[in-house]
DNA sequence: CCTCTTATCCGCCAGG
DNA sequence: AACCTGGCGGATAAGA
């Protein structure tokens, strides 16, 4: 799956639109995917979009999308993502049309990636491929995701969930953050980076959906914890404890932790962590620091505490990253 | 690979 | 009552 700069034809990206489409979700492949490139300006990923029987499918918003393809499309794709949808039978019933689940399951079959978007994930759950494995979906949809696929193991509370070949995301914005994980993950953070800064979003939201979650009103202004994540973000060589980073917002240890989770889903030091490993990667891709080098500069106190955690965050140990994306000094 | 130590996370609960 | 705070302690994980 992992192709790289000497690549000559790019990664095919087919979007299955089924009816009942979210209008955002069809196009954010095309808009994220579609122009990531790398170093030498190539273009990544080649984005088409089908239905099922390549007629046209209605959008949320009273229009209708009338695609090049049909689900024969995916035959030949790489990756094959599905986005939201609005109604329908995987909305209300759990079921797809057998066709379309035939399709899916032999792109699968043959290694292909797949990926939803929001409450795609209710079709691609109905294949029956998720069965066992960990997902995620609109957090709105949680309830009736569990109600309809018991066997699939739900966490409503990320972003998105990467479980290798198949990959969900939650609510509609989430998907560009899955396509932009998606990028970094193919092609490094560095080509990531730029389709984000492209896009004008960030390349990167840590968290989950708690933070969409029953909070009509963030708190702004207020004491929260963004002034110390801004403040701990640029003292990552720096060994942080939390009783540091508790005593800059001016809060209990039992406080600070709380609120913390509250704003960004995730605890104070996996926080942490996660900001350690983003800085490792980009040091990684950028320079030809030693890896005792990067762990010093990132946080870590020894090379082998960064080696672990990078590879249980990446995936990949810290050498075959750096093999995989060092870019060319260059630009 | 195991053990010991220390740090973190979070439910619980009393107090404001 | 409805809310937030922060200490305690046990479970868990990271480091030595």
């Amino acid at each position: 799956m992992r192709n790289n700069r000497a690549m000559s034809r790019p990664h095919r990206v087919a979007v299955l639109a089924l009816d009942h489409a979210v209008g955002l979700d069809l196009g954010t492949p095309g808009q994220v995917l579609g122009i990531a490139r790398d170093a030498a300006d190539t273009f990544l990923y080649e984005v088409s979009t089908c239905t099922p029987d390549g007629g046209p499918v209605r959008v949320r918003g009273g229009f209708r999308v009338l695609p090049d393809h049909d689900v024969s499309l995916t035959a030949t794709a790489d990756t094959v993502i599905i986005p939201g949808i609005s109604d329908g039978p995987a909305l209300t019933d759990g079921r797809i049309e057998p066709a379309v689940a035939e399709a899916l399951g032999a792109a699968h079959a043959r290694g292909a990636r797949i990926m939803s978007i929001c409450t795609g994930a209710f079709a691609l759950a109905a294949t029956g491929l998720l069965d066992g494995r960990r997902a995620t979906t609109h957090w709105a949809y949680a309830a009736r995701f569990r109600r309809l696929f018991p066997a699939v193991r739900l966490d409503p509370d990320v972003l998105f969930v990467d479980e290798g070949r198949l990959l969900t995301s939650a609510g509609v914005a989430a998907g560009i953050d899955l396509c932009l994980h998606v990028i970094r993950r193919d092609h490094g953070a560095g080509v990531a980076t730029r389709a984000a800064r492209r896009c004008v979003v960030p390349a990167w939201r840590d968290g989950g959906q708690a933070q969409y979650v029953e909070r009509p009103m963030p708190d702004d202004a207020g004491w929260g914890t963004a002034a110390t994540r801004e403040w701990g973000a640029a003292r990552l060589h720096e060994p942080l404890t939390l009783r540091d980073l508790a005593g800059h917002a001016r809060m209990s240890v039992r406080t600070f932790t709380r609120r913390f989770r509250a704003e960004t889903g995730v605890s104070p030091n996996r926080w942490l962590l996660q900001q350690r490993v983003d800085h490792a990667r980009v040091l990684l891709e950028t320079t030809d620091l030693g890896v005792d080098q990067i762990a010093g500069r990132s946080g870590f106190g020894t090379a082998a505490a960064l080696r672990q955690q990078f590879h249980r965050a990446v995936g990949v140990p810290p050498a075959t990253y750096r093999r995989t994306f060092r870019a060319p000094a260059a630009t």
